[in-house]
Order: structure tokens, then C-alpha cells, then sequence
DNA sequence: AGATTTGATCGGTGAATGGCGATGAACATG
DNA sequence: CATGTTCATCGCCATTCACCGATCAAATCT
């Protein structure tokens, strides 16, 4: 994963509603769980819940199943362990490029 | 670690030059490290720069430390700590609850 | 003291974001 | 066919973001 593509997953997290979403999501992953459930667990119109429903879609993080008149959606686990790894690197990378001393015991 | 919080990081972390920044900083990290030092790594105006270590400075990310006319980075290598936990959590989190072996119910 | 260097902050600008209500397409059902 | 649901999308508006050049305070060096 590139930069970019991490700093877009990024700013996709960097919104507690998007985060209230995901976990929603998540929460209820088993179930039927459309947009206007997602609305009713939020304290938002639902335009702007599918304002933030497109930008985790965008981003990778979920995914749409239409269903009928409605819209499904689920989270993309295979994404998300995806950023897990890279997110890993991430933090990784940022350690201590050269140790001062003899490394950490293994 | 809560929402906000970790929404906040991930804000922070949302930006491909913050991003180039923590990693310039994790690559010169024994040595001195100023402004001008990230400035000179990026085809950014020294203004920019700044407004971009504020973010980071803002979301604990990083650390500073005057001396003499100049002001010395580095990464705070405990918040990353910190930050790869909530964050392993909130992936955990968003995992499936209910396992998906075989006790899954209709 | 005066000159220089560093870098945070200010003011401004254009783009993006976050919120909303309204509209309309797609689908189900009477 | 008509009606009702669901929800993505479209303006619209206020706020924030990203970038810049200019400025100014502080520390350092003649």
C-alpha cells in the first residue's frame, strides 16, 4: 500500500461518525443492515449519513450488496486486515530507524 | 483511548505530506532535526511545513524541543505505541463479533 | 548594539468537508 | 398503473483545510 492510498484510509477513519458507523456496521454485521438503519443509530439526516456511507465506500472499507429497494452493507474485512498489515508497517517504519544499541532481545 | 481521540490521530495521519514528515523525522531521528530540515525535504513553502508540524505536534504525534534558535522534532515513540494499540483495538473491534467458524445463526 | 537566522503565526485565497432539505431513480406492492 | 419505500445525489451554506507570502519574536553571532 502506498502512501496515499494510507493516508486516504486515513482520513476516511478521521471522523468519529465514520468511526460510529464502522462499529455499527460491525455490530450488526449478521443482520440486514441498510442505510436507514444506519440513520437511526445516529443523531444525523440520512443524506449525511450517505455522504459518509460514500466516503467509507470510496475508501475501501465497506461494501454495498443491493438488496431489493434497500442497500446492504458490510464491512471488508479482507480491507481491514489489509490496513491492520499496513498500518503495522506504518508503525513499524516510524520506530527507531537505527539502534543506538544492540537490538531488542528476540 | 476514545473516539475522538482516535479520530483526531487518524486526521492527523490523513495527509500524505504529515505522512512523509513522521517518516523524515523517524529517518533523521538520532540527529538533529528542524524546521528547516523537513522544509528542505519537501517541495513545500516553510509556512506549510509549519502549519503541518502543528498538526502533528497537536495530535502528540511528535515533540518539540527548542534549542537554541531552532526548534528540534522527534517522533514520540509512546504515543505510537499507544496509537498501534487503539488501534489494533478498534480493528479488533470492528472484526466479526460473532464468530464465523460455523455457530453462525440465520 | 546591529545583523542574521530560524520558525511560528497572521492574513488571504481557493478547494474540500460536513451538514441539511429536496429531488428523483429504482424497486416493491396495492 | 399508481403508490409507497429506500437512499444516492444535487444544490446550498458555513466551516475547515492546504497552501502561500509576509511579518515578527527570539536566539545567536559578529
Amino acid at each position: 500500500m502506498h502512501d496515499d492510498d494510507i493516508a486516504n484510509i486515513m482520513r476516511a477513519l478521521g471522523h468519529p461518525v465514520r468511526l460510529s458507523i464502522l462499529r455499527f456496521l460491525a455490530s450488526q454485521q449478521q443482520r440486514e443492515c441498510c442505510c436507514g438503519d444506519v440513520t437511526e443509530s445516529l443523531p444525523l439526516a440520512q443524506s449525511t449519513v450517505s455522504q459518509h456511507i460514500k466516503v467509507l465506500l470510496d475508501a475501501g472499507l465497506i461494501e454495498r450488496k443491493p438488496h431489493g429497494t434497500r442497500n446492504r452493507y458490510m464491512i471488508r474485512q479482507d480491507r481491514l486486515a489489509e490496513l491492520g498489515t499496513a498500518f503495522g508497517g506504518l508503525i513499524e517504519g516510524l520506530n527507531l530507524r537505527a539502534p543506538h544499541k544492540e537490538a531488542e532481545p528476540a
